[in-house]
DNA sequence: TTGAAAGCGCTAACAT
DNA sequence: ATGTTAGCGCTTTCAA
């Protein structure tokens, strides 16, 4: 019936050698003969002989797989985190299997389970849920190297993450700069790094700058859209309204400008904008938007590195944390302060 | 040394069976008695017994993986396609394996061959390079059902598709009723079947409306950013200027506004904007953009189910095509025709 | 229905 | 340096 596919058997009864020479050479193993060599790789090309991976992943108990959970590849961050991974891990040899988690707590569990019975190489994640027990349970029961991405997890693994801390103080000092002193912060509503530490950073600079903390300047919304567009125009009317805005991603981002342009304001005339953030919808604005932007591509470079070392190196040095800095890119969103 | 992983043969000694049985029960063969059943599940139960996934896959040849070949994830369209598709197949037991082409030849033809070298159960691609010899050769080789995203090719696989020519027809139909005679369109310069069948609309619309086919209209650029803005603001310079603009994308709609926008005009006062593609950008955007969406979603449904279908009933049945088309999203980006 | 046993294709340990 | 062989963990005949 089936063809029978073409096995290392064949390639060896072929080549007149033992299975055990063919492997060898198939591996690239130092000790064989030229000859032999010679002989074992006419015979692959005669048979056209392809190795079956799931015997090899059997055998070997590995299977060149690297595991990849973010919450969407549909942020563009984490599609440009995607896409420099996939091209450091695919010239190494290594395919990536890539899941959403969706910030779904079992469907985080269901995934980081598969990764395991798929005896994944190596694992780089961004839970959604950096503090749901179901999930660090499902992290910890892992047993090959993992790389965490941007979040804060108690655990043995190579942590790389952003300094948000240090990019929220860099954009709030260069609108006091110009001379800002109430300046608002409208973000996601989430149990995350990224948003607790910008929070984080935000109050700490405002203190340090002896500015007051205003409550009604911070806005955590938990849906994109039609809410953020209520609070912020709702915030821009007040007397006293902010006269510049950070806004994070792009959802929320063009909501707020949105706000804007349904309050009459003009950026950055009437208010400066601030993204948190880099992506096309900032570069591409009318007019371009300031924005911090992430080494997304220096990181992925930094944890595939990590990763790939893990593996190789079966030894299991102490675990890694490094940062990254955001850069703040000047566009055309940010202004003077308007005088009363 | 290695804690020895728990095996099939652990669970059927703890149980008191055989392997047989206890393969039977893993599979949910039908005829195994509850007893047995029972008994085997306690056990697998007690010892946390978890199958290997390369051993499944050795012996019943079959993967439960699907490998997914986009030009780049970063595109907010394969983006939204992954996440969909991911979804379908995760609920009936697949990961996906993805890999950006990122229009290189050798690149594409390397996923491909991987892809088969590690028994995919089945693949879904989109190939940059849809007249690519080799690309070409690298798919027929291909031994697995395979689904083509939105590509001519010619090769016995299903195919799903966007109505680009129908859609295109939308647009501009909608942009005459608007009394819009002049009508620019701009693309990025590819073989792609998007760009080529929405030329094709383009122009076979305006010529069933009886307008003349000026090509100092069809702008194609083979970089999203300055020449874009370069070649549009030259256009929107000229005395006899369009009225309205169909582009395409995120970054080449962006720089269109911002041409627009450099040359201090007004959108919709002065000129209408279409979007041939629906993202965060046109939504957010002030004005928001009026723009044509593809269903995405719909075709990550149904290519799954047919692929899945495929997999599942073994039968080669008929190549199946299927088509999808754009709707026309109306916002705030198209007004009527300026008189001069 | 159940159990025994043959291998899927490969690697690695061991013997030569 | 090469060949032989045992098994990785599982599914699937085949017999009972």
């Amino acid at each position: 019936m089936r063809p029978k596919q073409i096995s290392i058997r064949d390639v060896a009864a072929l080549a007149g050698t033992s299975v055990g020479s063919a492997s060898r050479v198939i591996n690239g193993a130092p000790n064989v003969t030229p000859e032999i060599r010679a002989k074992v790789e006419r015979a692959i090309a005669a048979l056209q002989y392809r190795p079956s991976h799931a015997a090899q992943s059997l055998r070997s108990r590995n299977s060149k797989t690297i595991g990849c959970m973010f919450s969407d590849v549909t942020n563009p961050l984490y599609g440009r985190a995607f896409r420099a991974l996939e091209q450091r891990f695919f010239e190494a040899g290594y395919m990536l299997l890539l899941a959403n988690g969706l910030n779904d707590p079992e469907r985080e569990i269901s995934i980081l389970n598969t990764f395991q019975l798929r005896n994944m190489d190596g694992i780089i994640i961004a839970p959604g849920n950096e503090r749901h027990l179901g999930v660090l349970e499902a992290i910890r029961k892992l047993t090959m190297p993992i790389v965490i991405y941007d979040r804060d997890i108690e655990i043995d693994a190579d942590l790389v993450q952003y300094d948000h801390v240090e990019g929220m103080r860099a954009a709030l000092e260069y609108l006091m700069a110009l001379g800002h002193r109430r300046i608002a912060l409208v973000l996601w509503k989430a149990e995350s790094r990224a948003v607790r530490r910008r929070i984080e950073g935000y109050n700490a600079t405002l203190l340090a700058a002896g500015l007051q903390i205003a409550p009604e300047l911070l806005i955590q919304v938990d849906s994109p859209t039609s809410p953020v567009l209520n609070e912020v125009t709702q915030m821009l009317n007040r007397p006293d309204a902010p006269t510049a805005i950070i806004a994070q991603g792009t959802q929320i981002l063009g909501s707020t400008l949105r706000a804007i342009s349904v309050s009459n304001k003009r950026v950055p005339e009437d208010i400066s904008v601030i993204g948190f953030g880099d992506t096309d919808f900032a570069t591409h604005y009318s007019p371009p938007l300031t924005a911090l932007r992430s080494p997304v591509e220096s990181v992925a470079d930094y944890a595939s590195n990590v990763l790939l070392g893990r593996i190789q190196n079966k030894q299991s040095g102490e675990s890694t944390l490094k940062t990254f800095p955001y850069t703040l890119v000047e566009r055309d969103s940010c202004g003077p302060a308007p005088q009363k």
